[in-house]
DNA sequence: AGCTCTAACTGAGCAATGCTTAGTTAGACT
DNA sequence: AGTCTAACTAAGCATTGCTCAGTTAGAGCT
């Protein structure tokens, strides 16, 4: 199979290697459809020593989906030059979806909806958000308006996905909508 | 195990009452979890035979999320006595996911987002959901209207969801924000 | 340079599970 | 009663998630 002489890793860094070969692969293929099999031959290990790390497939999968959202919320955070603090919030999230469309729809609306870590990572990337907005536009949060939020936020992801497959629609358009909504809302 | 004597059904029965299991077992429980086994010893019936209806345990799966689908159109249908349209649109929707919440996140959030033919049920709900709506309102269906209004329907889902573990705030609250949105966003 | 020792790593093997197929039999129709 | 279709079973195969007894890279010490 590979010429490639045996070689120890610090735990880290085979970590990290092999989150990345999870991140690359869960791109395209639903996790049922990734076996880990195949990523041990691409890091070239064995089936044995990728359980030394994630003690279960499913720990595996976790990690990967986690790094895909510190990825996000890195890439989407705020930009504090912007006039509009609450434009500052919406754009860099539409902008992220705009280049990540099919990456995005794999990690946060494939996946087993129910694993209850996979939620709690999708609950925090939500809750991340949600302040951010609550911050940006001053609202006191009660519960009512934490909802009214959330499901903003759905709105957004929503057409900012939408807009993938409808090019006359521009990133600006769904911005300019998703803020226009927010303001009307507090009126 | 069972000492039932072996009873041939015709076929439709027969799928009838292996997709009703499904709807059952995958209430509270995603496809990952559940085994042909299990469905086949729920049935009373040999492996086998299961695959003689669905090839694939995937096509069993399509078959019952499109059941649970057919459902939930059936049961959201709008109330035609309803004085405001809107309101007769998403309300039944909201009091649907009230009543049957956890199922609906099992169904409509759990599973695979890859997959095409999941993914097809899902687009033909919302494409429903989206006519019945622009029909109640009276809009010209361009591109951006309907990427609007599908994304305020990702909002409605997302409020009556959230509204599961906050019960101080009602169906009713969600309704109103809901219409109201929509209606402002008509200015 | 050699010795030692930790832990990164392998590979054989187990159990569960999706799927196949050669054969069996319920039960409808003569 | 006899026949015949197709609903049904059961044994078995291949894959895959996971385990564990043993191997060895390579850092530290002398």
């Amino acid at each position: 199979m590979s010429t490639e002489k045996r070689r120890r890793l610090p735990p880290e860094e085979r970590k990290r290697q092999l989150v990345a070969i999870g991140l690359q692969e869960l791109a395209t293929r639903p996790i049922h459809a990734l076996s880990v099999d195949r990523v041990a031959e691409i890091a070239g290990i064995s089936r044995g020593l990728l359980f030394r790390y994630f003690p279960t497939k499913q720990d595996y999968y976790v990690a990967v989906v986690a790094a895909a959202a510190r990825r996000l919320l890195r890439a989407a955070v705020p930009d504090p030059d912007d006039a509009d603090p609450l434009r500052a919030v919406v754009q860099p999230f539409v902008a992220f979806i705009d280049r990540h469309g099919r990456h995005y729809q794999a990690f946060f609306h494939g996946g087993f909806g129910t694993d209850p870590q996979i939620r709690a990572i999708h609950e925090n990337m939500r809750n991340t958000m949600v302040e951010r907005t609550v911050a940006a536009i001053g609202i006191e949060p009660t519960p009512m308006t934490r909802i009214r939020i959330r499901g903003w936020w759905s709105l957004v992801e929503s057409m900012a996905i939408d807009r993938l497959d409808e090019p006359s629609v521009t990133v600006g358009d769904v911005v300019d909508h998703a803020v226009r909504l927010i303001r009307e809302e507090r009126a």
